[in-house]
RNA sequence: GGGCGUAUAGCUCAGUGGUAGAGCGCUACCUUGACAUGGUAGAAGUCCGUAGUUCGAUCCUACGUACGCCCA
């Protein structure tokens, strides 16, 4: 069924961005995945089928949807995977063919999202798609920088930075982790001049060569008389001089700090105010140096060890002891990083953080809680934002060097895209540099170049010839938390500098699909759990084909917007029973249609059944909720709605009341069944559009059966969303709350009394006294609601007490129809 | 150490200043002309703890505890 209609949706292009529809737009930038299909779990399918409900309400609210789907492909983490999957590295494979290498695995991995997006029934319009690697998003990228570089935003400079021994590359701070573990802290003696013992306590002594400062605070008596001169670094025998600072705190240890360079930012900052001296003693391949004397070429564990051992021996540990200490890993490889110093491409952010607070505050979240998160990282930065990266896959800097004068020659815009180590330079540089030799710049962007302009990409601020752009701003970002200080973070400084504006009027924060364990679905789950027969209840392509895409997305509907959904097979199996219940009742609906004239005059809401007036008020109060709901981004309230409405209100009550009158025409009379007619046919139409947004293909494939023809409408996602009509009406939900109580003490009798369900009551008495008393006129003005939900003959209502109890007062006293 | 979030039935989660809710699971019954991938009924809670505000607190306030995440 979702098969067919997924075809018909493609076939009638219901989801094409039409950009002169004249309809307000509303323009999604989605986040975009990356590569390797193999780790895709029902948590992503969560985070995507959430952004998406709000999608289908837009677009059946009467807006001109723009919605996009990218794929994330350059980068460290394609990088990391080709190396893995083909065991090569970027030192033992040429640049050209590890870029086509990447490419290959990109092309796989887009090919196995869209099939899966596709199966999941997200509405994207697959003409606007998006590579991160494509020219489109290249020629964006470079144009970004190029902005940047002319309004003196982006600069080159030598400044420490960040450095991954492992993938042999700078890190910008939002690519580090910090990871929790137990260090040994050592007091190790320096000497001052006359001798005497500088005691300095640190978790990584083989930075020692590398010292170049002793701290200690302005204020501390006992290192005042010392001030100005200098100390003795222990073994290596050289003199570092002794310098205050206000961030040494004193009652660390002895209140004396090392300062090496570079051991952390702390380290980089002292640096920079007091311009010390450079001894770089860890090299960029995780290995000491040359300053670092006989210990040159040991890893850093190595000469860690060796330089304990004989600072031990020569008798400078003071004292050892086991600390919990946060060390700064890079994101991708989990090991600690280092600093370097090689020229590098930065953004200017440090300056400008109060402007990105204003755009925080500027921004609508949803939750809202989340922007909280953003002003912290804003709060924290400590570094200008690094983007160059020394890899292989990414988007090329659009930057030449002139060797002989270090001038930098930028690309021409109409050249964009241009990758500097293929391309030669603009015309107009290799006349002005005629004789000189002009080198390309080898390294790439850093991914988030790329993608913190996906809101430019998909708004077509490149101008790309053939490419259809949403407005800008768009309406709204759409993605998890925990990349709050990269993908928005970037985003929002990208447009603050651009355009002086928020790239997006909402953010809308999903949390994540977790384990059974309320862990992050990982990639082991996906491979531990797999059956024989390749069944994985946490890989989103079993699941659908299991239980179908409504049923998965059901279930990505019950988490509140922003917490994390545990994720259990059993809650999938209840989105699966709702969409075998929904086809069931439209079965009972056709069945009881038969002979129904659609087109004769429905029956005045007056002369309808109390039942009738309150199916139809529960479906005013529903549409208020869901609608509600949706407009604060917030799709749980309203599954929660109609699931209560669907199976309480509508199956479990309202069906079970109306099938007599449906079945006898000849008791009920005409205009009753007629009146029921007309209110499920009502009903299920607003329930199937409410519903709509939630379970896309069980709710169009009824729309096609019952309403298509009818309306002329293509598509029931592109219908128009319910509204009020006005029929809330109190008075009935007082009176059915009488008659539901009588139906309910049935029920019971029946379950106590073992009375089968197709036995009918000859006369029942509802016997009234005391609080119930007020139900006598509302039980005998409809008695034939009692009658068809009953199965009775006729119904009677009498003082005193009858002898069968209920618990809530009411008594009943039954004959029932001897067959 | 700082921040954010969470704490309600066996499980996953809603919710409300006045008698506590759903689904799943469990128990019993029912194969009824939509549905056994079902229906009906039932059992099941110290609403994390303490103190405060209030006529009344699961809800508001403060403090604390546990867990998760982010940042040092």
């Amino acid at each position: 069924m979702e098969r067919r209609i997924r075809d018909f949706w493609e076939a009638e292009g219901v989801y094409k961005y039409d950009p002169d529809s004249g309809k307000p737009q509303f323009s999604v930038d989605t986040p975009p995945p990356y590569v390797s299909a193999a780790h895709l779990h029902v948590g992503h399918a969560m985070s995507y089928s959430q952004a998406e409900f709000l999608v289908r309400y837009k677009r059946m609210t009467g807006h001109e949807i723009f919605y996009p789907m990218g794929f994330d492909d350059n980068g460290l983490p394609t990088e990391r995977f080709v190396e893995q999957t083909h065991k090569v590295n970027k030192k033992t494979i040429s640049r050209a063919d590890f870029r086509a290498l990447c490419m290959e695995e990109t092309a796989k991995g887009a090919v196995a999202y869209e099939e899966m997006w596709r199966d999941l029934g997200l509405s994207i319009d697959w003409r606007l798609r998006y590579s991160t690697i494509d020219e489109h998003c290249r020629r964006t990228s470079q144009l970004s920088f190029i902005d940047l570089y002319k309004k003196g935003e982006v600069v080159r400079s030598d400044d420490p930075v960040l450095w991954d021994t492992v993938y042999d590359t700078a890190l910008a701070q939002a690519d580090l982790e910090v990871m929790d573990r137990k260090g040994q802290l050592f007091d190790i003696a320096f000497r001052d001049p006359d001798g005497n013992d500088m005691v300095i306590s640190t978790t990584r002594p083989e930075l020692i060569p590398g010292c170049v400062a002793l701290y200690h605070h302005p204020d501390d008596e006992r290192y005042k008389p010392l001030a100005g001169k200098s100390a003795s670094v222990p073994i290596f025998d050289y003199d570092v001089p002794l310098k205050t600072s206000e961030d040494v705190d004193p009652e660390f240890g002895t209140g004396l700090m090392m300062c090496c360079t570079f051991g952390d930012g702390e380290d980089v900052k002292k640096w920079r105010i007091d311009k010390l001296d450079t001894r770089l003693v860890i090299g960029r391949d995780g290995k000491m140096t040359a300053l670092a004397g006989k210990y040159e070429g040991m890893d850093i564990g190595g000469a860690r060890k060796a330089i304990v051992q004989d600072l031990d021996e020569a008798g400078f540990i003071r004292d050892q002891r086991r600390v919990d200490q946060a060390v700064s890993v890079g994101e991708r490889s989990g090991q600690p990083v280092e600093f370097a110093m090689v020229p590098q491409w930065f953004i200017k952010v440090l300056d400008k953080k109060e402007q990105f607070l204003k755009r925080s505050a500027e921004l609508n979240w949803f939750p809202e809680h989340m922007k909280i998160r953003l002003d912290q990282w804003i709060e924290g930065l400590k570094y200008d934002w690094n983007i160059s990266r020394q890899r292989f896959y990414g988007v090329p800097f659009p930057v030449w060097y002139v060797q002989e004068t270090g001038d930098v020659i930028l690309a021409d815009e109409a050249d964009l895209p241009v990758d500097p180590t293929e391309d030669a330079p603009p015309q107009w540089a290799q006349e002005k540099y005629a004789g000189m030799t002009i080198v390309g710049e080898p390294d790439v962007m850093d991914t988030w170049m790329t993608s913190s302009v996906s809101a430019q990409i998909n708004a077509n601020w490149a101008g790309t010839q053939g490419r259809m752009g949403c407005d800008f701003p768009l309406s709204l970002r759409v993605q998890a938390f925990e990349i709050i200080r990269t993908w928005l973070f970037y985003s929002v400084v990208k447009s603050d500098l651009h355009a002086a504006t928020l790239p997006w009027q909402q953010a809308m924060i999903s949390g994540w699909g977790l384990n059974e364990q309320g862990k992050k679905i990982s990639k082991r789950d996906l491979e531990k759990f797999t059956d024989e027969n390749g069944y994985n209840r946490y890989d989103p392509h079993s699941v659908i084909r299991e239980y179908g895409a409504d049923a998965l997305r059901y279930w990505a509907a019950g988490a509140r917007l922003g917490s994390d959904l545990r994720y259990h097979e059993k809650d999938v199996k209840v989105g699966r029973k709702l969409v075998i219940k929904m086809w069931n009742v439209a079965r009972l609906i056709e069945m009881y249609l038969e002979g129904y004239d659609r087109d004769a005059a429905k029956v005045p809401l007056a002369d309808r059944a109390v039942e009738d007036r309150w199916v139809l008020s529960g479906l005013d109060k529903l549409i208020g909720d869901v609608t509600r709901g949706f407009e604060g981004y917030d799709y749980a309230i309203g599954r929660e709605a109609l699931d209560k409405y669907f199976w309480n209100t509508l199956c479990d009550n309202y069906l079970e009341i109306v099938k007599e009158r449906l079945r006898k025409p000849e008791v009920f009379g005409e205009t009753s069944q007629k009146a029921a007619q007309d209110t499920l046919v009502e009903v299920l139409r607003t329930v199937l559009a409410l519903f709509a947004p939630y379970v896309p293909f069980i709710t169009e494939e009824l729309y096609q059966k019952f309403y298509a023809a009818d309306e002329g409408g293509a598509s029931l996602h592109k219908s128009s969303w319910p509204e009020k009509q006005g029929r809330e009406d109190a008075v009935a939900g007082e009176t059915m709350k009488s008659l539901l109580a009588v139906i309910e003490a049935w029920r019971f009798m029946r379950t106590r009394d073992k009375i089968p369900f197709s036995t009918g009551i000859d006369v029942l008495t509802v016997h009234l006294e005391g609080e119930v008393a007020h139900m006598k006129e509302a039980i005998e003005a409809n008695a034939d609601t009692l009658k068809s939900a009953l199965r009775a003959r006729s119904i009677k209502v009498d003082g005193g007490t009858g002898t069968e109890t209920n618990r809530d007062g009411l008594t009943l006293s039954y004959t029932v129809v001897e067959e």
